[in-house]
RNA sequence: AGGGGUAUCGCCAAGUGGUAAGGCAUGGGACUUUGACUCCCACAUGCGUUGGUUCGAAUCCAGCUACCCCUGCCA
């Protein structure tokens, strides 16, 4: 299992709780999301956050679904999570539950809590119950249901329970305090009437716990002993501690929620509600579009486990709202991509180049490190034809472009010096091709191998090329000033999805595992998703582009 | 009668009364068969603000200010 380092503010909590003696059984916590969408990067660090403390406290982690909602909830998402926290590199071994698994101790919970009068069925509608609730400012009034007698609480809950009343007849709710200043508190709805196939327990219930009920309880049937959670809970908490006190749970064992400030990155929507509106209005091909912010999309768009956790782990965790710099995640696949990526050469752009004194009809095999110092290599036939990137010829070009230029000198990554001896235009006057000429003792190992050149340039073999249909990716979530709010529809960025014909890869790729990096000199690194095959690889542009050129020639 | 939170560099973030860690970004420089990588160097007399306590305050106290969350039969 992946190991999660970094330490933060949950882990001062927990230090204190086990230096008052508290949780001598170990700490146990759980990630519990909903089973109604598919992970994101948002939720990475929540999984690394409970699955790393477990382990920093050799505790034990579980993952349960949160699955009290049948409306929204769907087995398709419980799969892909459960794929997703995998692929991170966490196992909850046989410890993954359900909420549902727990419906009918939950329903046992209720009516103890009737018996013990503080609960009741309450009859006013939806509208009813916002009215009586009050405002942010005034106190909300006691339901006229509100002191019903234990009898006939019991007598009508189980007749919810039996299905004699519609949705929204009828609902249990806690007996608190209409008037406290905090809203949660005003007789929260523990139970509601819901006449809909739940994915697991199917038709058997038709009256389902709310999150606020089944949480703390969840959490305390199973053992856990530190309950993680976003901030929006935190004035949930009272409530969460209510239940457990009323129904005798105690004080010094039971679960302490403790809550964290959520993940926002700069031009990321992070939002479930509106990438599942990307899918369902087909924005994008699915959860997984390698544009998504979320952990299959990142993963088809090359990132690692590896990169994300570290991420996770870099960024902390603290109770300040925050925006981190997209900059921060990029640096991560990059880093990790660098010292694990094989390279592979591709040209994006081709032009033709003619090595006019290297032999016709020759060809040799060039050995290509897979990593710089390494000693694995591959191999790359050369011959008297290439193809290298339009970009890096400039017919006037400026002192500090070290590329090749008319009469200048570049070197081939892994091959020969060539100089730039002739341009072939047609009659438009655009660029076809060119023709060099190459030093042949120039490759490695050879005499005039240490010749000091400026620029080294990446290149494919005419004959042997493969041509690809290559797919560049951006991030499709993005507004122009990268912000994370307003209508992100409307801002999507058209480019984000650029499609280029001509591309040449070396023929290696057809053995290119992914997560495979391709040398773009100057450019940094690209790499190629897991899905690709020969004729349509996806790059992620996002990974390393570092346009130094620009900024050279900015300067002057 | 509103309540609950949070403020430390452009962005994250340590710090828990003893004189401001680290990372990202940025700017210099070295190296380079990836203008990448790597390596060096620089980068808060300052911790939202105003007062107070103290030999000493980012840390304690009081008052301001700003931002976030809460009025689902969502989680």
């Amino acid at each position: 299992m992946a190991e999660i380092m970094a330490s933060n503010f949950v882990h001062n909590a927990i230090d204190e709780d086990l230096k008052e003696g508290k949780y001598t059984e170990g700490i146990h916590t759980r990630f519990p999301p909903e089973p109604n969408g598919y992970l994101h990067i948002g939720h990475a660090k929540s999984i690394c956050l409970n699955f790393g403390t477990a382990q920093k406290y050799n505790g034990l982690c579980n993952l349960r679904f949160d699955d009290t909602n049948p409306v929204k909830e769907d087995v398709e998402y419980v799969d892909s999570i459960q794929e997703d926290v995998k692929w991170l590199g966490f196992t909850w071994k046989d410890r993954k539950y359900y909420a549902s698994d727990y419906f009918g101790k939950l329903y046992e919970f209720a009516v103890q809590l009737i018996k013990d009068g503080k609960a009741y069925v309450d009859d006013l509608t939806a509208d009813e119950i916002r009215e009586y609730r009050g405002t942010l400012t005034e106190p909300g009034k006691e339901s006229p249901y509100r002191n019903r007698s234990i009898e006939e609480n019991l007598d009508l809950f189980t007749r919810m329970k039996n299905g004699e009343f519609g949705d929204g007849q009828k609902v249990l709710r806690a007996k608190i305090d209409m008037a406290s200043p905090n809203i949660t508190m005003r007789d929260p709805i523990i139970y509601r009437i819901a006449h809909i196939t739940h994915h697991r327990t199917g038709d058997t219930w038709c009256i389902y716990p709310m999150y606020d009920f089944a949480h703390p309880l969840s959490d305390a049937i199973e053992g856990i002993t530190h309950s993680i959670c976003t901030l929006e809970f935190e004035e949930h908490r009272p409530l969460y501690n209510w239940f457990l006190d009323s129904l005798g749970f105690n004080v010094n064992s039971r679960p302490r929620q403790i809550e964290f400030a959520r993940l926002n990155i700069t031009k990321m929507v992070m939002s479930k509600r509106k990438l599942r509106q990307l899918v369902e209005e087909g924005y994008v091909s699915g959860w997984d579009d390698p544009r998504m912010p979320t952990i299959s999309g990142l993963r088809r768009r090359g990132y690692t486990a590896a990169a994300i956790r570290d991420f996770c782990e870099r960024i902390g965790v603290a109770k300040a709202n925050s925006l981190v710099d997209v900059a921060m995640l990029e640096h991560c696949v990059r880093e990790d991509l660098n010292a694990h990526a094989n390279r592979i050469m591709a040209v994006l752009d081709p032009i033709k180049v003619v090595i006019t004194n290297y032999p016709e009809g020759k060809t040799e095999m060039l050995a290509c490190e897979n990593l710089p110092n390494s000693d694995g290599k591959h191999y790359m036939p050369f011959s008297r034809e290439i193809y290298i990137e339009r970009e890096d010829f400039m017919e006037e070009a400026p002192k500090k472009f070290f590329r090749l230029k008319p009469e200048g000198e570049v070197r081939l990554k892994n091959a020969y010096i060539i100089k730039c001896e002739e341009i072939i235009k047609d009659e438009q006057g655009n660029i076809v091709e060119l023709h060099c000429s190459y030093d042949p003792d120039s490759k490695t190992g050879g005499k005039t191998a240490g010749r000091k050149i400026k620029g080294t340039i990446h290149w494919v073999n005419v004959d042997t090329a493969l041509d690809a249909e290559v797919r560049l990716y951006d991030y499709l979530l993005k507004d122009e000033e990268g912000a994370v709010n307003g209508d992100f529809i409307a801002s999507l960025n058209p480019d984000s999805l650029v499609v280029l014909n001509n591309c040449k890869v070396e023929p290696s790729v057809k053995w290119a595992a992914p997560g495979t990096k391709f040398q773009f000199l100057r450019q940094g690194y690209f790499c190629m998703d897991k899905d690709s095959t020969m004729d349509k690889l996806i790059f992620n542009r996002v990974v390393g582009l570092r346009d130094t050129w620009s900024k050279v020639a900015k300067k002057g």
